[in-house]
DNA sequence: CAATGTGAAACGCTTCACAGCG
DNA sequence: CGCTGTGAAGCGTTTCACATTG
């Protein structure tokens, strides 16, 4: 019941992840030693974690899944629906308006922005895809929360400008280079190439 | 020229793609102040980060771009290309396979993995499409030192098992469910809902 | 005994403060 | 002065060691 650090949310996420798993095998109960062997985090990790929310593990028996389960959402997540807007239709794009996961995940795409008018009209998935000055307009009429940069890096920054100005609080950048926005705004930045070179210099030592 | 920890390296893949683009712009000098403004990393970070490759910069001018890119590729990169096996053709797989930064940047997908038969055989975007039997006989081949796991979390694991025994050693798991891996295999996970709840739930305070 | 829960120690990373340099 | 480079301090996170519990 103290302060969650940033760290302990994401993993309080993959957890969350793992009990519906659970979960839906009909499993009832689970221990931290059987958590760290699913998820690689270490066992005291896990109870450290968990403890921050509530007692809620009973010695020598474990934790309850679906117990465990809404506690963490309910701390986390709270019943809330996040409202994503995606910036660019191009391949990544429209894999990510085909992503499975997000019907089930408290995750509703809310809108697709295109510069190509060609794609702009359609609808991919139940996601409509609008031309990209109608951003402000439509993202404060959806109620998005954070917008999704997919486009070509030389494009990236003017985007996030428009995601600024249309008051998203978050962003994840999957274009590679950096963009600057008030520090209000939250980017996370997954690039590609560059996840596959750290992952290769440090899988050489 | 100490001991460099792993955030560094990660640092230093930003930097040499930051300044890459500036010497695409003709920019010859630049510092660590001006870094830091575009990247959003700290200028003492940077200098700190640079210094441990080496004392290349110079008091009251700066970096020469050119200069600092070559030292940073060869302390990280060492002139390697990174070769990549993919496995999934689904979407994502796809837009992995036609994403263009790659051409470029020191990384080139070797080979693409699938189960579906009517994808096999085909070459998408100068990359062929293989069973996934094959797999171990195709990576040796290749030489392929990273992997891709761009397949349902159903398949997941059966998938990192064939790519633990193929010899990979490193792996980007875009599937939503946690790997196991000896732990000589480096795994970095990227589930796409969970970038987003997280973006979400550190958003709210 | 086999599990959770937790203060304290250890660790790694970032920031501070400032020396050095042209 | 304006910049790099760096030891030391500060901070956040993880691990250790162990008390606690049914």
């Amino acid at each position: 019941m103290k302060n969650i650090s940033r760290r302990t949310v994401d993993r309080a996420l993959i957890y969350i992840r793992t009990l519906e798993h659970l979960i839906k095998e009909k499993r009832y109960l689970v221990s931290s030693k059987d958590l760290a062997l699913i998820t690689g985090i270490s066992d005291v990790q896990i109870r450290k974690d968990i403890s921050s929310f509530g007692k809620v593990g009973r010695p020598r028996i474990g934790y309850k899944t679906a117990e465990l389960n809404k506690t963490l959402k309910g701390f986390v997540l709270q019943e809330n629906v996040v409202h994503v807007a995606l910036f660019g239709v191009g391949h990544l794009g429209t894999a990510i308006l085909r992503y499975p996961a997000f019907n089930e995940d408290n995750i509703k795409l809310v809108a697709a922005f295109e510069k190509d008018k060609s794609k702009i009209g359609k609808k991919i998935n139940g996601v409509r895809v609008y031309p990209v000055e109608m951003a402000p307009k439509i993202i404060k009429r959806t109620h998005a929360d954070l917008g999704i940069i997919a486009v070509p890096a030389s494009h990236s920054q003017e985007v996030a400008d428009i995601m600024v100005l249309s008051g998203l609080r978050g962003i994840v950048n999957f274009a590679p280079a950096s963009i600057s926005v008030p520090k209000s705004v939250i980017v996370k930045d997954i690039d590609f190439t560059i996840e596959l070179l750290s992952l290769f210099c440090n899988s050489q030592r």
